[in-house]
DNA sequence: TAGTTCATGAGAACTATTCTCATTACGGAG
DNA sequence: CTCCGTAATGAGAATAGTTCTCATGAACTA
């Protein structure tokens, strides 16, 4: 159904070269200066249908702004994210799948989703700002 | 520091007696509805007060907008929402927060926050879409 | 290749939130 | 109790992310 063109193989190979989560105004910016020219509005699109595909995961920022990135993972994960660098981790975390469907069922809850994302700083980031002390 | 006003007292008795989490322009929908006038500016600028105070706790909600919520726990703590009528659960997630802790470790990740939220449909919301069937 | 339909671009529109700044009113000092 | 300094408020403008509108352009299909 998705059609290919030339502004939604721009917007899915960028993503294939950024290793981290980038807002979509990030991403038509690197566009831009790639010399991309794609219309932010159909940036916005692009990601939607991708995001809607299960291609890329998105998640919100502590500001509320909403990033994105293509993930290794195919399947439900999480992420452990540096707030300096934008560094990475993805995570498998049965532990708490486990606990939050125990936890909803213990209080008659069904058809339970979540949101669980980590935020720190990456050893590199945390000694950085250890020296800068 | 903070100053009692009769808008910041308004604010305040109305978390008291809410027990779901709402917006800031929810809130200030219901406080027109009792007849207090208080401009949406300082229904925010309340809501920041308080939330800097630790005296109520804000999430996110999907579509990105603060909810803000008066809680029982004064310590750390994550929810379980009905996404049909709002019922909230407190929770205590002892489990989670050493799952999170150790996860960050074994990554070199330090100073580490965290989101933990879940949503479902509570007991009552859950039986009437079955019935609705 | 022609026609149908989906996608795009440009900018307007929307929404949540913050900011500006003139005015008001706590709350401590006297 | 009254006076003052200063923090808080109100009204609307300003911001910022995101979505929408609609005329135009480009994929696919027969
Ligand atoms: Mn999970
Ligand atoms: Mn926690
Ligand atoms: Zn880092
Ligand atoms: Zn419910």
């Amino acid at each position: 159904m998705p059609r290919t063109t030339r502004q939604r193989t721009a917007v899915a190979d960028l993503l294939d070269g950024v290793p981290d989560f980038h807002s979509a105004q990030d991403l038509h910016r690197m566009l831009h200066d790639r010399g991309e020219r794609v219309a932010l509005a159909t940036v916005y699109r692009t990601l939607q249908v991708l995001t809607d595909l299960g291609e890329v995961d998105s998640v919100r920022g502590p500001d509320g702004e909403l990033r994105y990135r293509r993930c290794e993972a195919e399947a439900h994960h999480h992420h452990l994210v540096c707030r300096s660098c934008g560094t990475t981790v993805e995570l498998d975390a049965a532990a708490v799948e486990a606990w939050a469907g125990g936890i909803a069922r213990a209080h008659g809850f069904t058809d339970v989703e979540h949101t669980v994302e980590l935020f720190g700083l990456c050893a590199r980031c945390g000694s950085r700002s250890a020296d800068a002390r």
